[in-house]
DNA sequence: CGCCCCCCTGGCAGTCACTGCCAGACTAAC
DNA sequence: GTTAGTCTGGCAGTGACTGCCAGGGGGGCG
């Protein structure tokens, strides 16, 4: 398992990392394209697989879990929203902090269809979602201490605050991305996210 | 399919539906002792159908999944949630009928330990954690055209503010839970939700 | 009371996501 | 060239869940 690690350096290496990395771009492809073609639950691991040309057990060897083929990279999500969030200067907010984290995830996207038609996928599919939620859970717990730490009045652990402050964001966003879905891609979504977070703490 | 209906009623009338009843009460009671005695993930089905004394078939007949094992009545909390949001007098403001619905709903659970019981579970396990969050996407779905209606500045649905302030709430009551757990059920959850209303909307 | 219809139940086989195990092939380092 | 470390595919198994089919038992009817 040194994948990771070389995952991150620039160039591949050696010749098995880069056809590791061949082959976990063609089953991504083909499973994002399965996946659009006739939906998310209708495709099964095994099409994936045979269509990519590898064994059900490789695939599973790359990929956890069938979530994961349609995720992308979500652990880099969340290093760039903590990132983001923390490296904001000492006296910013802490909406403006969030705001920032998110306005660096959503820059993340390739492309305006690329991140709509995910999302959509993500939309439609209701195991997907619950999916998703709960990585934003994992999220959610690690902005925690960052966010505890920009918010004056905020005791102990016993104070709900900070929790729902993040939590709130995270339903902005989830707002905004539902919005923009059902629109077919309409309007900027950081705008709707702005929008979201006026109207939720009263301020238009 | 007609235990539905009489379900609804008081008494049971027929034999059928008082088994019926009973088998049910026998196979809830099971899966929670069970849940609780060695952890959701390592109880099997088959282990519970086996000490309810039906068969596996039986019990999906029963429960369409293992989470509705735990759900308790999931549906009942939807409808008493709508119901006192809707049923809250015109003039309410969205967050005032908002937190009408989280007390009603809030209310309905037996005891506090009870309730500390299923919301300890639901933390613990991340697959039911994610199963709930999905029914509460159908629960705030609902509620949308509800607090349209009392939301002032609100034009049309590619306006993200209503869904906002409805996740919001929704994110406030799983912030406040959340904490609740965490403090082993100390103090007030409708303090704790309203502590983070107030956090949330930038009132102190 | 006897009849038939209908509902409910259990068992069986099958699907799908996912995991452990093992043997074989290939790469990399010496 | 040999050896050591990886990667791969196949196979069997688990667990949630579904469709199908036969059998038993209740409820309404004459």
């Amino acid at each position: 398992m040194k994948q990771e690690a070389k995952a991150a350096a620039g160039g591949p290496a050696t010749l098995w990392d880069r056809t590791r990395q061949l082959a976990s771009r063609e089953i991504l492809d083909t499973a994002l394209r399965l996946f659009t073609e006739q939906g998310y639950d209708e495709t099964t691991i095994a099409q994936i697989a045979r269509e990519a040309g590898v064994s059900q057990r490789t695939l599973f060897r790359y990929f956890g879990t069938k979530e994961e083929l349609l995720g992308g990279d979500q652990e880099r999500f969340g290093r760039v929203l903590t990132e983001t969030v923390g490296g904001q200067p000492t006296g910013t907010g802490a909406w403006e902090a969030l705001r920032a984290g998110v306005a660096a995830v959503l820059a993340l996207h390739e492309s305006r269809e690329d991140a709509l038609e995910r999302f959509r996928l993500l939309h439609r599919t209701a195991s997907l979602r619950a999916g998703w939620l709960e990585k934003r859970l994992r999220f959610q717990e690690d902005l925690l201490p960052l966010v505890e730490a920009r918010m004056d009045g905020v005791r102990d652990s016993s104070d709900p605050g900070a929790r729902a402050v993040v939590a709130a964001a995270f339903a902005c966003l989830d707002a905004a991305t539902t919005t923009w879905v059902a629109g077919d891609g309409e309007g900027d979504l950081m705008d709707l996210y702005d929008r979201s977070v006026a109207a939720v703490r009263g301020r238009p």
